[in-house]
DNA sequence: AGCAAGCTATCACAGGCGTGATAGAAAGGG
DNA sequence: CCCTTTCTATCACGCCTGTGATAGCTTGCT
């Protein structure tokens, strides 16, 4: 009966035009009007899809949660199990999987970017606080489960406390994002894979 | 001749009061009426002091890197010179200099708060990219020289990278920074110090 | 054809912003 | 005392923001 527009196809458009603004001119910038005009789109037309901004926002960021963790779940999968694996087919498998959280490519910069945004807006709006911890805690529960791998077949060096290396693997993951977002020319993707492979490397070597 | 109002102090408090509404509501929170506010002054009356807000976030952002960087210089200064310290304690120095960096009570943590927002929005605001960019370089070299001074004792593990180690020990510092105050629940004073700690024992473990 | 629903486009309003301009208060030096 | 400089306080302007309201267009079903 109605028009033949696809609505979930036009929110995103819309919610790509808003990443687009906010990796170009951060999340602040991100006001209805601009991302409308980013996506081609009359203002009263992105708001008959997002009743809101913070509709808008909640929806975006959600959606970019989604994105994250389907490609991060699909890599899980595609790896399979691991048992059985030798122990240097484990430690690539898992470094591949860490490297998905680190902006080494440009659509990861990009999410990377969206996120770091986001999670210090986070800080000071309740409104995106709950998805913020949801995100935080899931990060450390795949870390966790990766360093828990590694574990499983002695891959790991002994002594170590998995809770600890979790927390100081999730925050160097973060750092290095930042750093690669922030200061792009002196960490460079190169260099801030090769931060990491080292230190999954010191985790896995054997004294 | 005129009033006897020492400006030096007026700003001072002005970007104090600068400072907490950026820990309280954001930087992007901070306009000329809020901060004013804060600081109880009329606007007219800031905007004596600081005759644009430009001038104002320039201020107080190099305030707050010179008020850091000083007391770094002079816990280096305490320090002294590590030669001839033993080995243990030329590690304890070095750990207690780079604590310094990390929000472990309420006077850093504010400081911390105040650079992440401020980075963050250096990111896309070009008035801040030049001072953003000084204070990473600087805390490169502090971090490169904690280093070298570890290895000059022969504390430092054999076979490390000085460059890589420090970009790790930098990102890892960054990355804690930005949990403990995101995530304060989860990163607590106690586990971030323990994280650094534990790092730093694994650089300076013999095997 | 015509109705209804989906969609696009605009207008208006209130609120916050930085800033230029300006007027008045305060206070020490002549 | 008064004059000059510093300081405080307000007003107004233009811009941008989110949002409510509304009118008109498009499309497909009956």
């Amino acid at each position: 009966m109605p028009k033949v527009v696809d609505p979930e196809a036009r929110r995103r458009t819309v919610i790509d035009a808003l990443f687009r603004v906010v990796v170009r001119e951060g999340l602040q910038r991100a006001s209805l009007r601009v991302v409308a005009d980013e996506a081609g789109l009359n203002i009263g037309s992105l708001r008959h899809y997002f009743a809101s901004q913070g509709e808008l926002m909640d929806f975006a960021m959600r959606a970019m949660r989604d994105r994250v963790s389907a490609r991060l779940e699909r890599r899980v999968a595609a790896a399979g199990d691991l048992a059985g694996l030798p122990r240097e087919e484990r430690v690539r498998l898992v470094t591949g999987l860490l490297e998905e959280l680190l902006p080494l490519d440009e659509r990861r910069r990009a999410e990377v970017t969206v996120f770091l945004d986001f999670n210090g807006a986070a800080r000071t709006n309740p409104a995106f606080r709950p998805l913020a911890h949801e995100v935080a805690t899931g990060t450390r529960r795949l870390v966790h489960r990766a360093l828990a791998r590694l574990e499983q077949a002695g891959a790991l060096r002994p002594g170590l406390d998995a809770g600890a290396e979790t927390e100081r693997l999730v925050s160097l993951l973060d750092g290095l994002c930042l750093n690669a977002v922030l200061h792009p020319e002196v960490l460079t993707p190169e260099r801030c894979a090769a931060v990491l492979h080292a230190h999954v490397r010191e985790l896995t070597r054997e004294d």
